[in-house]
DNA sequence: CGTTTTAGGGGTAACCCTAAAACGGTGCCTTACT
Protein backbone atom coordinates (compact mmCIF):
# COMPACT_ATOMS: atom_id res chain seq x y z
CA UNK A 1 0.00 0.00 0.00
CA UNK A 2 1.73 3.39 -0.63
CA UNK A 3 1.54 6.13 0.93
CA UNK A 4 -0.78 7.91 -1.38
CA UNK A 5 -3.30 4.85 -0.54
CA UNK A 6 -3.14 5.21 3.09
CA UNK A 7 -3.50 8.12 3.63
CA UNK A 8 -6.93 8.19 0.94
CA UNK A 9 -8.20 5.51 3.51
CA UNK A 10 -7.66 8.11 6.57
CA UNK A 11 -9.79 10.55 5.20
CA UNK A 12 -12.54 8.25 4.16
CA UNK A 13 -12.59 6.98 7.50
CA UNK A 14 -12.15 10.56 9.05
CA UNK A 15 -14.98 11.37 6.58
CA UNK A 16 -17.84 8.69 7.59
CA UNK A 17 -16.58 8.43 11.19
CA UNK A 18 -16.58 12.43 12.32
CA UNK A 19 -18.64 14.14 9.34
CA UNK A 20 -21.02 10.90 8.80
CA UNK A 21 -20.25 11.26 4.88
CA UNK A 22 -20.24 7.90 3.76
CA UNK A 23 -19.54 9.01 0.27
CA UNK A 24 -17.60 11.49 -1.43
CA UNK A 25 -18.37 13.64 -4.55
CA UNK A 26 -16.12 14.10 -7.55
CA UNK A 27 -13.43 15.73 -6.67
CA UNK A 28 -13.79 15.52 -3.01
CA UNK A 29 -11.00 12.90 -2.24
CA UNK A 30 -8.53 14.48 -4.56
CA UNK A 31 -8.93 17.21 -2.52
CA UNK A 32 -8.77 16.04 1.29
CA UNK A 33 -6.01 13.48 0.33
CA UNK A 34 -3.81 16.10 -1.36
CA UNK A 35 -4.23 18.40 2.01
CA UNK A 36 -4.19 14.99 4.16
CA UNK A 37 -0.56 14.78 2.35
CA UNK A 38 0.79 18.34 2.71
CA UNK A 39 0.35 19.62 -0.62
CA UNK A 40 -1.31 23.08 -1.96
CA UNK A 41 -4.69 22.95 -3.04
CA UNK A 42 -6.59 24.60 -5.52
CA UNK A 43 -10.65 23.74 -5.67
CA UNK A 44 -12.96 25.53 -8.06
CA UNK A 45 -16.05 23.73 -6.92
CA UNK A 46 -19.62 24.64 -7.42
CA UNK A 47 -21.74 25.75 -3.67
CA UNK A 48 -23.52 22.42 -2.39
CA UNK A 49 -20.46 20.03 -3.02
CA UNK A 50 -19.24 19.65 0.09
CA UNK A 51 -16.42 22.67 -0.27
CA UNK A 52 -16.14 23.20 3.34
CA UNK A 53 -15.92 19.11 4.02
CA UNK A 54 -12.29 19.34 1.89
CA UNK A 55 -10.67 21.44 4.25
CA UNK A 56 -12.60 19.88 7.51
CA UNK A 57 -11.94 16.44 7.13
CA UNK A 58 -7.57 16.77 6.39
CA UNK A 59 -8.14 19.44 9.32
CA UNK A 60 -9.01 16.32 11.77
CA UNK A 61 -6.12 14.58 10.14
CA UNK A 62 -3.02 16.90 10.76
CA UNK A 63 -1.77 17.80 13.72
CA UNK A 64 -2.24 21.16 14.99
CA UNK A 65 -4.94 23.77 14.28
CA UNK A 66 -6.57 24.67 10.91
CA UNK A 67 -6.68 28.67 10.10
CA UNK A 68 -9.45 29.69 8.21
CA UNK A 69 -9.93 32.75 6.42
CA UNK A 70 -13.46 34.03 5.42
CA UNK A 71 -14.29 37.38 3.63
CA UNK A 72 -17.26 38.26 6.21
CA UNK A 73 -17.75 37.92 9.80
CA UNK A 74 -21.66 36.85 8.91
CA UNK A 75 -19.60 33.70 6.99
CA UNK A 76 -17.19 33.03 9.63
CA UNK A 77 -20.14 32.69 12.15
CA UNK A 78 -22.12 30.39 10.19
CA UNK A 79 -19.28 27.97 9.83
CA UNK A 80 -18.39 27.87 13.68
CA UNK A 81 -22.10 27.65 14.25
CA UNK A 82 -21.96 24.41 11.60
CA UNK A 83 -19.17 23.04 12.54
CA UNK A 84 -19.94 22.97 16.34
CA UNK A 85 -23.45 20.93 15.52
CA UNK A 86 -20.87 18.42 14.03
CA UNK A 87 -19.46 18.75 17.82
CA UNK A 88 -16.07 19.90 16.61
CA UNK A 89 -15.02 22.97 18.92
CA UNK A 90 -14.63 26.54 16.16
CA UNK A 91 -14.14 29.69 17.12
CA UNK A 92 -13.34 33.28 15.33
CA UNK A 93 -11.56 36.49 15.97
CA UNK A 94 -13.06 39.66 15.12
CA UNK A 95 -12.97 43.25 16.18
CA UNK A 96 -16.10 43.22 17.92
CA UNK A 97 -14.71 40.56 19.95
CA UNK A 98 -13.27 41.89 23.38
CA UNK A 99 -9.87 41.39 24.67
CA UNK A 100 -10.76 38.35 26.80
CA UNK A 101 -12.77 36.69 24.40
CA UNK A 102 -9.68 36.72 21.80
CA UNK A 103 -7.53 35.41 24.61
CA UNK A 104 -9.70 32.48 25.42
CA UNK A 105 -9.72 31.54 21.38
CA UNK A 106 -5.85 31.94 21.61
CA UNK A 107 -5.73 29.42 24.45
CA UNK A 108 -8.34 27.04 23.58
CA UNK A 109 -6.19 27.00 19.92
CA UNK A 110 -2.87 26.53 21.86
CA UNK A 111 -4.55 23.80 24.27
CA UNK A 112 -5.81 21.34 21.18
CA UNK A 113 -9.79 22.19 22.54
CA UNK A 114 -10.67 24.12 19.44
CA UNK A 115 -9.57 22.95 15.86
CA UNK A 116 -10.62 25.61 14.06
CA UNK A 117 -9.79 29.16 13.80
CA UNK A 118 -12.00 31.28 11.47
CA UNK A 119 -11.54 35.11 10.30
CA UNK A 120 -10.59 37.77 8.23
CA UNK A 121 -7.49 38.73 6.57
CA UNK A 122 -7.31 42.31 8.39
CA UNK A 123 -7.07 39.55 11.47
CA UNK A 124 -3.68 38.53 10.07
CA UNK A 125 -2.35 41.62 9.29
CA UNK A 126 -2.45 42.30 13.11
CA UNK A 127 1.67 41.85 14.76
CA UNK A 128 -0.06 40.57 17.78
CA UNK A 129 -2.72 38.29 16.03
CA UNK A 130 0.46 36.58 13.95
CA UNK A 131 2.70 36.28 17.08
CA UNK A 132 -0.47 34.15 19.21
CA UNK A 133 -0.72 32.09 15.84
CA UNK A 134 2.47 31.26 15.23
CA UNK A 135 2.20 30.21 19.12
CA UNK A 136 -0.72 27.63 17.88
CA UNK A 137 1.62 26.05 15.51
CA UNK A 138 -1.20 25.83 12.65
CA UNK A 139 -1.17 22.76 10.59
CA UNK A 140 -3.93 23.96 7.88
CA UNK A 141 -4.38 27.68 6.12
CA UNK A 142 -7.37 27.78 4.28
CA UNK A 143 -8.46 30.82 1.89
CA UNK A 144 -12.15 30.48 1.82
CA UNK A 145 -14.41 32.30 -1.26
CA UNK A 146 -10.38 32.47 -2.69
CA UNK A 147 -11.83 34.63 -5.77
CA UNK A 148 -11.91 37.13 -3.20
CA UNK A 149 -8.16 37.69 -3.59
CA UNK A 150 -8.21 38.41 -6.91
CA UNK A 151 -11.72 40.47 -6.67
CA UNK A 152 -10.33 42.70 -3.97
CA UNK A 153 -7.17 42.79 -2.93
CA UNK A 154 -5.75 45.04 -5.18
CA UNK A 155 -7.73 48.01 -3.61
CA UNK A 156 -10.70 46.90 -1.66
CA UNK A 157 -9.10 44.58 0.88
CA UNK A 158 -5.52 44.85 0.46
CA UNK A 159 -4.93 42.36 3.23
CA UNK A 160 -5.70 39.71 0.61
CA UNK A 161 -2.63 40.19 -0.81
CA UNK A 162 -0.60 40.31 2.18
CA UNK A 163 -1.68 36.45 3.29
CA UNK A 164 1.18 35.44 1.61
CA UNK A 165 3.43 36.79 3.87
CA UNK A 166 1.42 35.45 6.81
CA UNK A 167 1.15 31.46 5.56
CA UNK A 168 5.40 32.06 5.28
CA UNK A 169 5.26 33.56 8.30
CA UNK A 170 3.87 30.26 10.02
CA UNK A 171 6.15 28.24 8.24
CA UNK A 172 4.48 27.54 4.92
CA UNK A 173 1.47 24.84 6.62
CA UNK A 174 -0.83 23.10 3.47
CA UNK A 175 -2.50 25.74 1.93
CA UNK A 176 -6.32 24.82 0.53
CA UNK A 177 -8.05 27.71 -1.60
CA UNK A 178 -11.23 27.16 -2.07
CA UNK A 179 -14.03 29.13 -4.25
CA UNK A 180 -16.90 28.40 -6.67
CA UNK A 181 -16.04 30.28 -9.30
CA UNK A 182 -12.66 31.26 -10.63
CA UNK A 183 -12.43 31.80 -14.44
CA UNK A 184 -8.47 30.09 -15.95
CA UNK A 185 -6.98 33.95 -15.34
CA UNK A 186 -8.46 33.87 -11.74
CA UNK A 187 -7.35 30.73 -10.69
CA UNK A 188 -3.45 31.75 -11.83
CA UNK A 189 -3.74 34.80 -9.73
CA UNK A 190 -4.75 32.96 -6.61
CA UNK A 191 -1.70 30.38 -6.96
CA UNK A 192 -0.12 33.35 -7.10
CA UNK A 193 -0.90 35.50 -4.60
CA UNK A 194 -1.00 33.32 -2.19
CA UNK A 195 2.42 31.84 -3.06
CA UNK A 196 1.04 28.24 -3.42
CA UNK A 197 3.32 25.66 -3.76
CA UNK A 198 2.81 23.28 -7.03
CA UNK A 199 -0.72 23.10 -6.27
CA UNK A 200 -3.14 20.31 -6.61
CA UNK A 201 -5.94 22.06 -9.00
CA UNK A 202 -9.47 20.67 -8.62
CA UNK A 203 -11.76 22.34 -11.15
CA UNK A 204 -15.11 20.59 -11.76
CA UNK A 205 -18.63 21.11 -12.96
CA UNK A 206 -19.26 24.94 -13.73
CA UNK A 207 -22.05 23.87 -16.25
CA UNK A 208 -25.88 24.70 -14.57
CA UNK A 209 -27.76 23.25 -16.51
CA UNK A 210 -30.66 24.16 -15.08
CA UNK A 211 -30.82 27.65 -15.24
CA UNK A 212 -31.82 29.01 -18.17
CA UNK A 213 -30.01 31.63 -19.88
CA UNK A 214 -31.62 34.80 -21.63
CA UNK A 215 -30.51 38.25 -22.44
CA UNK A 216 -33.04 40.63 -23.03
CA UNK A 217 -32.03 43.96 -24.90
CA UNK A 218 -33.47 46.24 -22.66
CA UNK A 219 -33.13 50.30 -22.55
CA UNK A 220 -33.40 51.90 -19.20
CA UNK A 221 -35.00 55.32 -19.29
CA UNK A 222 -32.27 57.48 -17.45
CA UNK A 223 -33.14 59.52 -14.31
CA UNK A 224 -34.57 62.96 -16.27
CA UNK A 225 -36.44 60.68 -18.58
CA UNK A 226 -38.70 58.92 -16.31
CA UNK A 227 -40.55 61.75 -14.94
CA UNK A 228 -41.45 62.67 -18.75
CA UNK A 229 -42.95 59.05 -18.37
CA UNK A 230 -40.68 57.35 -21.14
CA UNK A 231 -40.67 53.59 -21.74
CA UNK A 232 -38.86 51.61 -19.41
CA UNK A 233 -38.49 48.64 -21.19
CA UNK A 234 -36.01 46.92 -18.09
CA UNK A 235 -38.18 47.58 -15.78
CA UNK A 236 -40.36 45.66 -18.36
CA UNK A 237 -38.12 43.04 -17.95
CA UNK A 238 -37.29 42.89 -14.30
CA UNK A 239 -41.59 42.85 -13.89
CA UNK A 240 -41.91 40.11 -16.58
CA UNK A 241 -39.24 37.86 -14.48
CA UNK A 242 -40.60 38.41 -11.05
CA UNK A 243 -44.26 37.72 -12.35
CA UNK A 244 -42.82 34.44 -13.10
CA UNK A 245 -43.12 33.57 -9.91
CA UNK A 246 -41.23 31.86 -6.58
CA UNK A 247 -38.74 33.80 -4.81
CA UNK A 248 -36.30 35.97 -6.80
CA UNK A 249 -33.03 37.98 -6.38
CA UNK A 250 -32.90 41.15 -8.55
CA UNK A 251 -29.34 42.76 -9.30
CA UNK A 252 -29.25 46.45 -9.81
CA UNK A 253 -25.66 48.52 -9.83
CA UNK A 254 -26.72 51.12 -7.38
CA UNK A 255 -27.54 51.61 -3.94
CA UNK A 256 -30.40 54.33 -5.62
CA UNK A 257 -32.10 51.50 -8.01
CA UNK A 258 -32.53 48.86 -4.79
CA UNK A 259 -35.18 51.04 -3.83
CA UNK A 260 -36.34 52.10 -7.23
CA UNK A 261 -36.89 48.75 -8.15
CA UNK A 262 -38.05 47.22 -4.66
CA UNK A 263 -40.85 49.73 -5.08
CA UNK A 264 -41.75 48.73 -8.93
CA UNK A 265 -41.83 45.05 -7.49
CA UNK A 266 -44.28 45.83 -4.58
CA UNK A 267 -46.48 47.92 -6.66
CA UNK A 268 -47.10 44.45 -8.32
CA UNK A 269 -47.77 42.80 -5.68
CA UNK A 270 -44.77 41.37 -4.68
CA UNK A 271 -43.43 41.30 -0.77
CA UNK A 272 -40.05 42.90 -2.14
CA UNK A 273 -37.29 44.84 -0.70
CA UNK A 274 -33.92 46.06 -1.13
CA UNK A 275 -30.70 45.18 0.15
CA UNK A 276 -27.15 47.25 -0.60
CA UNK A 277 -23.94 47.79 1.60
CA UNK A 278 -24.72 50.97 3.00
CA UNK A 279 -27.57 49.67 5.30
CA UNK A 280 -27.01 48.83 9.18
CA UNK A 281 -25.64 45.45 9.99
CA UNK A 282 -29.22 44.89 11.21
CA UNK A 283 -30.75 45.93 8.20
CA UNK A 284 -29.10 43.61 6.25
CA UNK A 285 -29.30 40.61 8.47
CA UNK A 286 -33.35 41.25 8.80
CA UNK A 287 -33.92 41.33 4.93
CA UNK A 288 -31.14 38.29 4.21
CA UNK A 289 -33.31 35.73 7.25
CA UNK A 290 -36.76 37.50 5.75
CA UNK A 291 -35.13 36.19 2.74
CA UNK A 292 -34.00 32.37 3.66
CA UNK A 293 -37.57 32.05 5.40
CA UNK A 294 -39.43 32.51 2.43
CA UNK A 295 -40.97 35.82 3.78
CA UNK A 296 -39.82 37.30 0.68
CA UNK A 297 -40.60 36.85 -2.94
CA UNK A 298 -37.90 39.14 -3.77
CA UNK A 299 -34.36 40.82 -3.02
CA UNK A 300 -33.39 44.17 -5.07
CA UNK A 301 -29.95 44.23 -4.09
CA UNK A 302 -26.53 45.35 -5.65
CA UNK A 303 -23.14 43.08 -5.28
CA UNK A 304 -23.45 43.15 -1.76
CA UNK A 305 -26.01 40.68 -1.43
CA UNK A 306 -25.19 36.75 -2.28
CA UNK A 307 -21.73 35.34 -0.38
CA UNK A 308 -23.47 33.29 2.13
CA UNK A 309 -26.84 33.06 0.50
CA UNK A 310 -27.30 29.04 -0.34
CA UNK A 311 -31.41 29.24 -0.28
CA UNK A 312 -32.04 26.03 -2.86
CA UNK A 313 -35.47 27.23 -4.04
CA UNK A 314 -34.22 30.67 -5.93
CA UNK A 315 -36.72 30.56 -8.99
CA UNK A 316 -34.62 33.53 -10.81
CA UNK A 317 -31.92 36.05 -10.74
CA UNK A 318 -32.66 39.15 -13.03
CA UNK A 319 -30.14 41.56 -13.56
CA UNK A 320 -31.52 45.32 -14.66
CA UNK A 321 -27.46 45.95 -15.13
CA UNK A 322 -25.06 44.26 -16.01
CA UNK A 323 -21.95 43.32 -13.72
CA UNK A 324 -18.24 44.28 -14.83
CA UNK A 325 -17.36 40.52 -15.76
CA UNK A 326 -18.48 37.12 -16.54
CA UNK A 327 -16.95 36.09 -13.49
CA UNK A 328 -19.59 38.45 -11.20
CA UNK A 329 -22.27 37.28 -13.59
CA UNK A 330 -21.79 33.79 -13.09
CA UNK A 331 -21.25 33.74 -9.71
CA UNK A 332 -24.42 35.98 -9.17
CA UNK A 333 -27.16 33.71 -11.09
CA UNK A 334 -25.57 30.66 -9.66
CA UNK A 335 -27.58 31.63 -6.43
CA UNK A 336 -30.61 30.59 -8.92
CA UNK A 337 -31.16 26.93 -8.75
CA UNK A 338 -29.27 25.06 -6.90
CA UNK A 339 -32.22 22.56 -5.60
CA UNK A 340 -31.68 21.67 -9.62
CA UNK A 341 -35.07 22.20 -10.60
CA UNK A 342 -35.67 24.99 -13.47
CA UNK A 343 -34.48 28.69 -12.68
CA UNK A 344 -34.05 31.70 -14.94
CA UNK A 345 -31.01 33.65 -15.22
CA UNK A 346 -32.43 37.18 -16.97
CA UNK A 347 -29.85 39.80 -17.88
CA UNK A 348 -31.56 42.84 -19.17
CA UNK A 349 -28.99 44.25 -21.02
CA UNK A 350 -28.24 47.94 -22.41
CA UNK A 351 -24.65 48.56 -23.02
CA UNK A 352 -24.49 52.33 -21.58
CA UNK A 353 -24.68 49.86 -18.21
CA UNK A 354 -21.00 48.96 -19.05
CA UNK A 355 -19.70 52.95 -18.39
CA UNK A 356 -20.46 52.26 -14.32
CA UNK A 357 -18.80 49.05 -14.31
CA UNK A 358 -16.09 50.65 -16.69
CA UNK A 359 -15.67 53.70 -14.05
CA UNK A 360 -15.23 51.39 -11.19
CA UNK A 361 -12.00 49.90 -12.80
CA UNK A 362 -10.22 53.17 -11.60
CA UNK A 363 -7.90 54.90 -13.80
CA UNK A 364 -4.06 54.76 -13.83
CA UNK A 365 -2.18 56.56 -10.97
CA UNK A 366 0.11 59.36 -12.22
CA UNK A 367 4.19 58.48 -12.07
CA UNK A 368 4.64 61.83 -9.95
CA UNK A 369 2.34 60.22 -7.29
CA UNK A 370 4.24 56.81 -7.24
CA UNK A 371 7.42 58.38 -7.29
CA UNK A 372 6.51 60.21 -3.96
CA UNK A 373 5.47 57.19 -2.59
CA UNK A 374 8.61 55.15 -3.24
CA UNK A 375 10.53 58.49 -2.54
CA UNK A 376 9.43 58.55 0.75
CA UNK A 377 9.32 54.69 1.48
CA UNK A 378 13.74 54.62 0.54
CA UNK A 379 14.12 57.70 2.69
CA UNK A 380 12.61 55.55 5.13
CA UNK A 381 14.46 52.91 4.55
CA UNK A 382 18.11 54.53 5.00
CA UNK A 383 16.96 56.19 8.49
CA UNK A 384 15.30 53.75 10.11
CA UNK A 385 15.81 50.51 8.43
CA UNK A 386 13.33 49.78 9.67
CA UNK A 387 11.16 50.89 6.87
CA UNK A 388 7.49 52.54 7.15
CA UNK A 389 3.98 52.21 6.74
CA UNK A 390 0.66 52.86 4.75
CA UNK A 391 -0.60 55.39 7.21
CA UNK A 392 2.71 56.99 7.72
CA UNK A 393 2.60 57.33 3.99
CA UNK A 394 -0.69 58.36 3.73
CA UNK A 395 -0.42 61.39 6.20
CA UNK A 396 3.02 62.33 4.42
CA UNK A 397 1.62 62.44 1.22
CA UNK A 398 -2.00 63.97 1.95
CA UNK A 399 -2.97 60.90 -0.24
CA UNK A 400 -6.02 58.30 0.91
CA UNK A 401 -4.71 55.82 2.79
CA UNK A 402 -6.93 53.89 0.07
CA UNK A 403 -4.49 55.75 -2.76
CA UNK A 404 -1.70 54.70 -1.12
CA UNK A 405 -2.51 50.89 -0.61
CA UNK A 406 -3.16 50.80 -4.64
CA UNK A 407 0.12 52.80 -4.81
CA UNK A 408 1.98 50.27 -2.83
CA UNK A 409 0.51 47.09 -4.21
CA UNK A 410 1.76 48.29 -7.68
CA UNK A 411 5.20 49.53 -6.42
CA UNK A 412 5.52 45.58 -5.08
CA UNK A 413 4.43 44.49 -8.49
CA UNK A 414 7.36 46.07 -9.68
CA UNK A 415 9.99 44.75 -7.28
CA UNK A 416 10.34 48.21 -6.11
CA UNK A 417 9.12 47.62 -2.34
CA UNK A 418 8.67 45.19 -0.22
CA UNK A 419 5.12 44.42 2.11
CA UNK A 420 4.88 42.46 5.21
CA UNK A 421 1.86 42.31 6.86
CA UNK A 422 2.44 45.75 8.23
CA UNK A 423 5.84 47.36 7.46
CA UNK A 424 6.85 48.79 3.86
CA UNK A 425 10.44 48.34 2.80
CA UNK A 426 13.04 49.70 0.44
CA UNK A 427 13.99 46.56 -2.45
CA UNK A 428 17.59 47.68 -2.84
CA UNK A 429 17.74 48.43 -6.45
CA UNK A 430 19.94 50.21 -9.12
CA UNK A 431 17.11 51.44 -10.67
CA UNK A 432 16.11 55.63 -10.30
CA UNK A 433 12.87 55.91 -8.59
CA UNK A 434 11.54 57.34 -11.84
CA UNK A 435 12.32 54.70 -13.33
CA UNK A 436 10.55 52.35 -10.96
CA UNK A 437 7.51 54.65 -10.69
CA UNK A 438 7.35 54.03 -14.71
CA UNK A 439 7.27 50.70 -14.62
CA UNK A 440 4.64 50.61 -11.90
CA UNK A 441 2.06 53.03 -13.67
CA UNK A 442 2.73 50.71 -16.63
CA UNK A 443 1.52 47.44 -14.42
CA UNK A 444 -1.23 49.68 -13.17
CA UNK A 445 -2.02 49.84 -17.21
CA UNK A 446 -2.17 46.62 -17.86
CA UNK A 447 -4.46 45.56 -15.11
CA UNK A 448 -6.82 48.19 -16.82
CA UNK A 449 -6.59 46.88 -19.94
CA UNK A 450 -7.31 43.37 -18.28
CA UNK A 451 -10.35 44.22 -16.45
CA UNK A 452 -11.86 46.58 -19.87
CA UNK A 453 -11.08 43.05 -21.22
CA UNK A 454 -13.25 41.75 -18.94
CA UNK A 455 -16.03 44.27 -19.40
CA UNK A 456 -15.72 43.44 -23.33
CA UNK A 457 -16.81 39.81 -23.04
CA UNK A 458 -19.33 40.91 -20.77
CA UNK A 459 -20.52 42.54 -23.41
CA UNK A 460 -19.88 40.39 -26.01
CA UNK A 461 -21.98 37.42 -23.88
CA UNK A 462 -25.05 39.84 -24.23
CA UNK A 463 -24.48 40.34 -27.73
CA UNK A 464 -23.71 37.20 -28.98
CA UNK A 465 -26.20 34.90 -31.19
CA UNK A 466 -24.43 31.94 -30.64
CA UNK A 467 -25.47 29.74 -27.71
CA UNK A 468 -24.59 31.40 -24.25
CA UNK A 469 -24.11 28.29 -22.43
CA UNK A 470 -21.07 27.45 -24.74
CA UNK A 471 -19.88 31.28 -24.84
CA UNK A 472 -19.99 31.04 -20.52
CA UNK A 473 -18.68 27.85 -20.04
CA UNK A 474 -15.74 28.83 -22.63
CA UNK A 475 -14.96 31.93 -21.10
CA UNK A 476 -14.18 28.87 -17.64
CA UNK A 477 -12.28 26.94 -19.91
CA UNK A 478 -14.99 24.27 -19.56
CA UNK A 479 -16.43 22.67 -23.55
CA UNK A 480 -19.67 22.06 -24.17
CA UNK A 481 -20.28 19.32 -26.86
CA UNK A 482 -22.64 20.96 -28.45
CA UNK A 483 -25.46 24.20 -28.03
CA UNK A 484 -27.53 23.73 -25.06
CA UNK A 485 -31.14 23.98 -26.94
CA UNK A 486 -32.05 25.58 -23.66
CA UNK A 487 -30.84 29.49 -23.72
CA UNK A 488 -32.96 31.96 -25.40
CA UNK A 489 -30.87 32.29 -28.57
CA UNK A 490 -31.12 28.21 -29.13
CA UNK A 491 -34.76 28.47 -28.53
CA UNK A 492 -35.29 30.80 -31.12
CA UNK A 493 -32.98 29.41 -33.91
CA UNK A 494 -30.10 31.82 -33.61
CA UNK A 495 -27.63 30.10 -32.77
CA UNK A 496 -28.34 28.09 -35.28
CA UNK A 497 -27.71 24.59 -34.27
CA UNK A 498 -24.43 22.73 -34.81
CA UNK A 499 -21.76 24.93 -36.39
CA UNK A 500 -19.36 23.06 -38.77
CA UNK A 501 -15.98 22.90 -37.33
CA UNK A 502 -13.97 25.22 -39.52
CA UNK A 503 -10.58 23.96 -40.30
CA UNK A 504 -7.07 25.65 -40.17
CA UNK A 505 -4.77 26.39 -37.20
CA UNK A 506 -5.92 28.15 -34.10
CA UNK A 507 -8.36 25.65 -32.78
CA UNK A 508 -9.75 26.01 -29.16
CA UNK A 509 -7.20 25.70 -26.21
CA UNK A 510 -4.30 25.89 -28.67
CA UNK A 511 -1.28 27.86 -27.09
CA UNK A 512 -0.59 31.11 -29.12
CA UNK A 513 1.65 33.49 -29.22
CA UNK A 514 1.12 36.93 -30.26
CA UNK A 515 3.87 39.97 -30.91
CA UNK A 516 2.38 42.57 -28.62
CA UNK A 517 0.45 40.52 -26.10
CA UNK A 518 2.70 37.70 -25.57
CA UNK A 519 1.45 33.95 -24.72
CA UNK A 520 -2.22 32.86 -24.39
CA UNK A 521 -4.68 30.27 -25.49
CA UNK A 522 -7.45 30.10 -27.95
CA UNK A 523 -10.60 30.05 -25.87
CA UNK A 524 -13.39 30.61 -28.22
CA UNK A 525 -13.17 30.22 -32.61
CA UNK A 526 -15.82 31.79 -34.54
CA UNK A 527 -16.30 31.71 -38.21
CA UNK A 528 -14.79 35.34 -38.57
CA UNK A 529 -13.00 35.72 -35.49
CA UNK A 530 -10.65 34.14 -32.13
CA UNK A 531 -11.38 34.87 -28.87
CA UNK A 532 -7.79 34.46 -26.89
CA UNK A 533 -7.25 34.74 -22.78
CA UNK A 534 -3.68 36.39 -23.14
CA UNK A 535 -1.53 35.59 -19.81
CA UNK A 536 -0.90 38.96 -19.19
CA UNK A 537 -3.24 40.86 -21.17
CA UNK A 538 -6.46 39.19 -20.56
CA UNK A 539 -9.34 38.52 -23.07
CA UNK A 540 -8.35 39.94 -26.82
CA UNK A 541 -10.58 39.03 -29.68
CA UNK A 542 -9.09 39.10 -33.31
CA UNK A 543 -10.13 39.00 -36.61
CA UNK A 544 -9.79 35.47 -38.05
CA UNK A 545 -9.10 36.82 -41.30
CA UNK A 546 -6.28 39.41 -40.23
CA UNK A 547 -4.58 36.98 -37.77
CA UNK A 548 -4.82 34.08 -40.86
CA UNK A 549 -3.46 36.44 -43.68
CA UNK A 550 -0.86 38.83 -41.89
CA UNK A 551 1.81 36.81 -39.34
CA UNK A 552 0.35 38.55 -35.89
CA UNK A 553 -0.09 35.60 -34.20
CA UNK A 554 1.89 32.40 -34.08
CA UNK A 555 0.99 29.32 -32.91
CA UNK A 556 3.06 27.29 -30.46
CA UNK A 557 3.54 24.10 -28.98
CA UNK A 558 2.29 22.97 -25.65
C1' DC B 1 -16.34 58.68 -17.49
C1' DG B 2 -21.34 60.12 -17.48
C1' DT B 3 -25.18 61.66 -14.79
C1' DT B 4 -27.17 64.13 -11.12
C1' DT B 5 -27.02 67.59 -7.67
C1' DT B 6 -25.70 71.91 -5.95
C1' DA B 7 -24.13 76.70 -6.13
C1' DG B 8 -24.04 81.01 -8.12
C1' DG B 9 -25.36 84.74 -11.27
C1' DG B 10 -28.71 87.74 -12.90
C1' DG B 11 -31.67 91.51 -11.06
C1' DT B 12 -35.03 92.09 -7.25
C1' DA B 13 -39.73 88.08 -7.47
C1' DA B 14 -39.62 84.00 -8.75
C1' DC B 15 -37.08 81.18 -11.39
C1' DC B 16 -34.17 79.82 -15.20
C1' DC B 17 -29.91 79.13 -16.85
C1' DT B 18 -24.97 77.57 -16.64
C1' DA B 19 -20.88 75.95 -14.48
C1' DA B 20 -18.81 73.43 -11.04
C1' DA B 21 -18.87 69.82 -7.78
C1' DA B 22 -20.27 65.42 -6.22
C1' DC B 23 -21.43 60.80 -6.94
C1' DG B 24 -21.48 55.99 -8.59
C1' DG B 25 -19.70 49.18 -5.21
C1' DT B 26 -17.85 45.45 -2.50
C1' DG B 27 -16.28 45.19 4.23
C1' DC B 28 -13.05 44.67 7.23
C1' DC B 29 -11.29 48.00 11.14
C1' DT B 30 -10.47 52.11 14.38
C1' DT B 31 -11.61 55.79 17.12
C1' DA B 32 -14.06 59.39 19.07
C1' DC B 33 -18.35 60.45 20.74
C1' DT B 34 -23.07 59.52 22.90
Amino acid sequence: MTDQDSAQERVLTAAREQFGLDELRPGQLTAMTALATGRDTLAVMPTGSGKSAIYQVPALLLKGPTLVVSPLIALQRDQVRSLRHLEEDAVSVNADKSAGERNASFQALRDGEAEFLFCAPEQLARPDVLEELKATRPSLFVVDEAHCVSAWGHDFRPDYLRLDAVIEALGHPPVAALTATAAPPVRAEIVRRLGMRDPVQIVRGFDRPNIGLEVRHARGAKQTDKQDDKQDDKQDGVAEAARGGGTGIVYVATRRETAEYAELLSSLGLRATGFHGGMSRRDRERVQKAFMTGELDAVVATSAFGMGIDKPDVRYVVHADAPGSLDSYYQEIGRAGRDGAPARAVLCYDPDDLRLARFFTGGVPDAGDLARVLELVREAGKESGQGTDRRALAAATGLSPRRVTSLLNLLQQAGAVRLSTRAVVPVPREESVPEAAEEARRLAEEHRDVERSRIEMMRRYAETHDCRRVFLLSYFGEDMPGPCGDCDNCRTGRAGGEEPETPGPFQVHARVEHAAWGGGEVIRRDPDRLTVLFDTAGYRELALETVLEQDILRETPG
